[in-house]
DNA sequence: TCTATTTCTCAACATATGTTAGGCTTCGTG
DNA sequence: CACGAAGCCTAACATATGTTGAGAAATAGA
């Protein structure tokens, strides 16, 4: 069970950080069963209603979640980066809550939903990394709340480009002073609440104070302390230090 | 370890409908440690930035969690009632995002994070129902992210009743056509991401259309078809009706 | 390279919700 | 039972954000 895969070593990696992994639950993580696919940008892969009884682990490119409420208005909850363990919530409940969808051409590698509530019950600490993910992933839904509730459009627009800046930064996907945001600014309204007219309106306004600065889809931030002030960004919800010690 | 402890009767009844526990399991769950304490209405037992290391389980009484942003606007991300095993984060994270707070005189269960943890590893289905509890949490949270986010103020707050109706109904604390709700509008504001003059005329104008009726903290809901229709509420989310059956 | 489509930008105007402020009612406490 | 504090209600007015619509720029496909 040492085949190389080298799909899963980003998500190994992570789930270290989780919770202690001795040499066995590492085996068994890494042994996983899953089944490659790459998918279209757009492309719907859980639907709200479904019971899809599988996981998908992001091996490269970036995906979202998003519920449609009756009048038809979409919001964006949650946005996903590779290395992100998503839909465990497929695994263990019997129906999914909400829509997943490619944002870009993504390599996402499905997991039985049995091979991972298996591998909980067989690894201790292996269901106990990901019930850390997913608390984590709880803790991110409360800043959402809290960004689309109590702040205004600029400080939430801000705040939406900070978190993404450290969630790249750790995953090794940003550069120094900037990063490639593949999000059109509808679905960025759709993220934080807004219309697209006026999420248009503010990202100038941060452009034109030289808090950020916008060529196509990239993002760059000359300066993080500013940006950071007006977003009223504190990273602590992120829980990027997150390294639970033995019982 | 078969002492009769009434207090935690009302989450095992909860946690067995989480997962299959078998009768060690049931046995553990009932002899956690456990510390009971009763807090008056409006203490804050948990502060955004500490490290309680314990959970506790609300016995009787409500409670919530908020996030404060920098401007000083509260943001309420969950209501919690009697039955709710809340804070599990402290037992696994290494620092509280958020706080939490009595709503009402509560009988609180105080129980050590090592004893959560502990518990997890030697009784996998356990940890496995509690995961599913936490997975339960981030669903509700993202309903609320698009509470926030996409409805207009009056679906807002007919959605937020409505919840509350359906979680106390099967708490089994609601009457027939009604419930009490220990909340000011102020609170209702923070938890809608509205002012409280706002949550006022609203709440005023589901009244005078017979879509509720309130005597004081009381809240009717004569008739459950309009009020849900105006709330676009679909209690999916909420997963009631989970069972997880055996891998 | 050209064309069709999607995205972005901009402006004029509309409105849901916020703000401020005051009086009224209820509730808790002595 | 009286008092003060907390919560509720109301109204006039302010504004952040939404709506509509249309042209310009970018992107994707042929």
């Amino acid at each position: 069970m040492t085949e190389l895969r080298p799909e899963l070593l980003q998500m190994l990696r992570k789930f270290r950080m989780r919770a202690p992994l001795d040499e066995g639950d590492e085996e068994a993580l890494l042994g996983l069963p899953y089944r490659m696919q790459t998918i279209e940008p757009g492309v719907y892969f859980v639907r709200e209603g479904e019971r899809p009884d599988r996981s998908c682990l992001i091996v490269s490119g970036f995906a979202y979640r998003h519920k449609v409420t009756i009048e038809g208005a979409r919001q964006i909850v949650s946005v996903h980066i590779p290395g992100d363990f998503i839909d465990l919530e497929s695994a263990m409940l019997n129906v999914a809550d909400h829509n997943i969808q490619t944002l870009t051409r993504c390599e996402l590698a499905f997991v039985p939903g049995s091979a991972i509530r298996e591998l909980a019950m067989a690894h201790p600490n292996v269901g106990m990394a990901m019930w850390i993910d997913t608390l984590i992933d709880a803790s991110v839904f409360r800043e959402w709340v809290v960004n689309v509730g109590r702040r205004d459009a600029r400080s939430r627009i801000a705040h939406l480009l900070c978190e993404f800046a450290r969630r790249l930064e750790v995953a090794g996907l940003a550069e120094q002073y900037g990063y490639q945001l593949p999000m059109t600014q509808e679905q960025l309204a759709d993220a934080t609440g807004l219309t697209p007219v006026h999420v248009n309106r503010v990202l100038r306004a941060l452009d034109r104070e030289g808090l950020i600065e916008r060529d196509r889809r990239y993002v760059g931030i000359p300066d993080w302390e500013p940006l950071r002030r007006v977003a009223g960004f504190s990273e602590t919800y992120l829980h990027l230090d997150q390294v639970r010690s033995a019982a």
